[in-house]
DNA sequence: CGATTCATTGACTAGAATCAAATACCGTGG
DNA sequence: CCACGGTATTTGATTCTAGTCAATGAATCG
């Protein structure tokens, strides 16, 4: 068993090519943009901490470029990405006072920081508000229950033509091509999967046709209709 | 910020006393007593399907006694129970018009069902109606967070010994003796592992010392110690 | 260019799944 | 009350997927 400190320390943070990519701004539809009104707007280099396990939660924030880990660690260095969030999603929702997950920018990002305080005297005020935190919390609750069955019931290929075909859709360019913002330790920590199963994986789909990797952190998806019957 | 997560985790035990108890004076301010006074108590036998996948969902519920779980098959028939709901549990939100999981009930159970029309009809004028679905949402958010973290990290002694503790601590019964709603294969689903490996664990455990069986449904919590490390 | 980190590949292992059988449990009806 | 049939659970033997350990190859940055 390795030890936290070494566990966390093979897994550091390595620096990512700049990519303008991840920079289109966040849509401005649906509910989102209500809350996108009521904060400023804050940058972050790749791999800064937003906030931390444990934290005080005193925002709400919403990712207008970039990406974001919320995560968690065990004790002995085993982490688990609880989500990805995309431009346009919102994160650091808690009932209670503190965080129970950390945030981590996975690249350059920029986010809008919202006030608790602010949102929820609004809220009181104002239904629609109201209603659209609730509409969001809904939304992560669905994704979180779709990740439960990723994990619980799906084996190595589902998981990761599950997760192609989700960013894929999420990060929107109607192109076949995604470019993952996210190092392979990421994705294996989302998918709770080893890299190695991770990289072994991708390379059994490029075989099989179902896509092609023209640089690592690059995708095409070639026969979506393979990756979505692993999807099923 | 209120905590009504506090509030949720106080809920009483199950085979509940019927339903009067939840119209208590000392009640009123939680979440889930402003929703009980909304909709009529409904009955069910065990396994009876209280609302299916893909259902139109008309309706929220509150589990008042028994036990709900909450599934998803998929086509070859592999299941994955996202929640197993206790007494003062909510279920059925929905951000769309449709259920996107199962609810059928574990055994005999009664729940007050309420319209979702009238609910959100009553939140737009009172906002701290508005507050409690909001704050009930994020509850089952961070249940499903947790579960996350047990089906994507964990190996099987430590998933059932997490499930144990939990249900032992939702139950709420002072004693170390918790009484199990559910069958084996309910519970390898919830925990993504088979029957087989559940029954070998909890023999495990008990072997170990950490848990005694005195019948399948019966576990009395020896060694808390024990399974809080397996729970990390 | 090196130095460093990241990703891929290979060989082997371990833990849970699968296949199969025995045992315990429960409600029913004699 | 007991015998019976069906179901749930436990236990055993074996297989297989993903994990671990180890090495190599690729990419990036100073």
């Amino acid at each position: 068993m390795p030890t936290p400190a070494a566990a966390i320390a093979t897994r550091a943070y390595a620096p990512l090519p700049p990519s303008g990519k991840w920079k289109d701004d966040a849509d401005t539809h649906r509910p989102v943009s209500i809350l996108s009104a009521l904060g400023a707007v804050v940058g972050y280099d790749r791999n800064a901490e937003i906030y931390g396990e444990d934290a005080s939660a005193e925002h709400v924030f919403v990712v207008l470029s970039g990406a974001v880990r919320i995560c968690k660690l065990m004790g002995d260095g085993r982490r688990q990405i609880e989500a990805f969030c995309l431009p346009g999603d919102v994160f650091g929702w808690e009932a209670s006072g503190r965080h129970r997950f950390s945030a981590e920018s996975v690249c350059d990002t920029k986010v809008v920081r919202i006030k608790r305080s602010i949102l929820f005297a609004r809220a009181s005020d104002d239904a629609e508000l109201a209603h659209a935190l609730w509409s969001l919390t809904v939304a992560e609750l669905h994704r979180a229950q779709n990740h439960l069955l990723v994990l619980g019931r799906k084996n190595a290929q589902e998981r990761v033509a599950t997760f192609l075909v989700d960013i894929a859709a999420r990060s929107g360019t109607g192109t076949d091509e995604v470019l993952l913002p996210m190092s392979r330790q990421d994705i294996a920590d989302y998918l709770g999967l080893t890299i190695e199963t991770v990289s072994r994986t991708l390379t059994h789909l490029e075989e099989r046709g179902a896509i092609a990797l023209p640089s690592s952190r690059r995708v095409v998806l070639r026969d979506r209709h393979a990756l979505r019957q692993l999807n099923s």
